[in-house]
DNA sequence: CTCGTGATTGCACTTGGTGCAATCAAGAAT
DNA sequence: ATTCTTGATTGCACCAAGTGCAATCACGAG
């Protein structure tokens, strides 16, 4: 048997999205996500810096996902194909999870301190994605460029899946891509 | 003779840069703020919706100075030309606060809480962009990723700018702006 | 059976932020 | 001159987020 209720962790994020979903983030306090996990605020703040990141915690794993994809892509790639290609990779391994995706956006979506965090993870992964990029001797600027166009791209064409689970995610990913390449073209 | 002191907003945000600057954003409480501009926390919060806030308000005015060149901009100019244009001439207006850019990027600089409203400003900026391409008949997606390019290229060149303040800031946008278009490239 | 260790907890405390009623300083109305 | 109105400021009570620190707990190792 384990010391206490295993994966403390683990239940506060559970705790926190069930009660993110039934009242919405603003009428949750982090008293009552602890209580749910049979566990009190101050362990919540041991294992969560703040409020905002519980609901993070899995996107995380997004990030080392996308991440290794990239590291073991094609180096022929061009920078921008290798990163949405990496990310389309890792989308399709989140198709498992459909519902707690579509949950989750809705969450964020009516969350205006969610969103503000979200950004901050995104631009968290541009750096990272641009680093790795940079290990491929892409200029740094390019890299970030790339990064920042692909992760636009990225919410747009899944967003679309969301509301479409039958359409086909790898040609949403290209179809955006053209749309983003439109927009900076060109004369 | 006014009410009170005028300006009271003034002075609130006056006292805070100045604050911020002496001892850092983290170690400066609102209270500290409102009394130094011998007001009380309350009004403080009557004025800004909360601590970070303080820290963004003049940037509001750079929004609006960009909205007004990219809606008197040049009906045939590309959608991405025209807003590198007006985020262009709306940067060079700034050059007589060269100062205080300087101070305000210095405190951004080592400040995760506001690095992280400051990409929620950007966000909401890519928004109004948007929407005023959209008046110009640009379909809804390819504004918001040109309003988005745009907006990533600028503070990249702001920041060279600042750095060397010589020189030629139309000159940097467009270089930019070129790398942009190489991280997308193409073949 | 004791000891060490890491997870959990209790508690006090600071700060951000809000709601509401009271007050204040001016200009307008009588 | 006095009253009225109006908007800005304030005081106060209160809730929730987040932190530091010491104590406790539940296990496995020795």
């Amino acid at each position: 048997m384990a010391r206490w209720e295993p994966d403390a962790r683990g239940r506060l994020q559970q705790a926190a999205m069930d009660l993110f979903q039934e009242r919405g983030y603003g009428e949750v306090t982090v008293a009552q996500i602890a209580d749910r996990a049979g566990l009190t605020k101050r362990t919540f703040f041991n294992h969560f810096a703040d409020k905002r990141e519980v609901f993070f915690a899995n996107a995380q794993m997004f990030e080392e996902s996308v991440l290794g994809h990239l590291a073991a892509a094609d180096p022929d790639l061009r920078p921008i194909d290798a990163v949405v290609l990496a990310l389309t990779h890792a989308g399709l391994e989140l198709a498992p999870y459909y519902e707690f995706a579509k949950a989750r956006i809705a969450v964020l979506a009516v969350t205006p301190e969610l969103q503000e965090r979200d950004l901050v993870k995104s631009a968290g992964m541009v750096v990272s994605v641009a680093q790795v990029l940079g290990r491929r001797g892409v200029p740094e600027r390019i890299a970030t460029f790339a990064a920042q166009a692909a992760l636009s791209i990225f919410p747009v064409a899944a967003a679309e899946w969301i509301a479409h689970p039958t359409a086909d995610f790898p040609a949403l990913m290209q179809k955006t891509l053209a749309e983003f390449r439109e927009s900076l073209a060109g004369a």
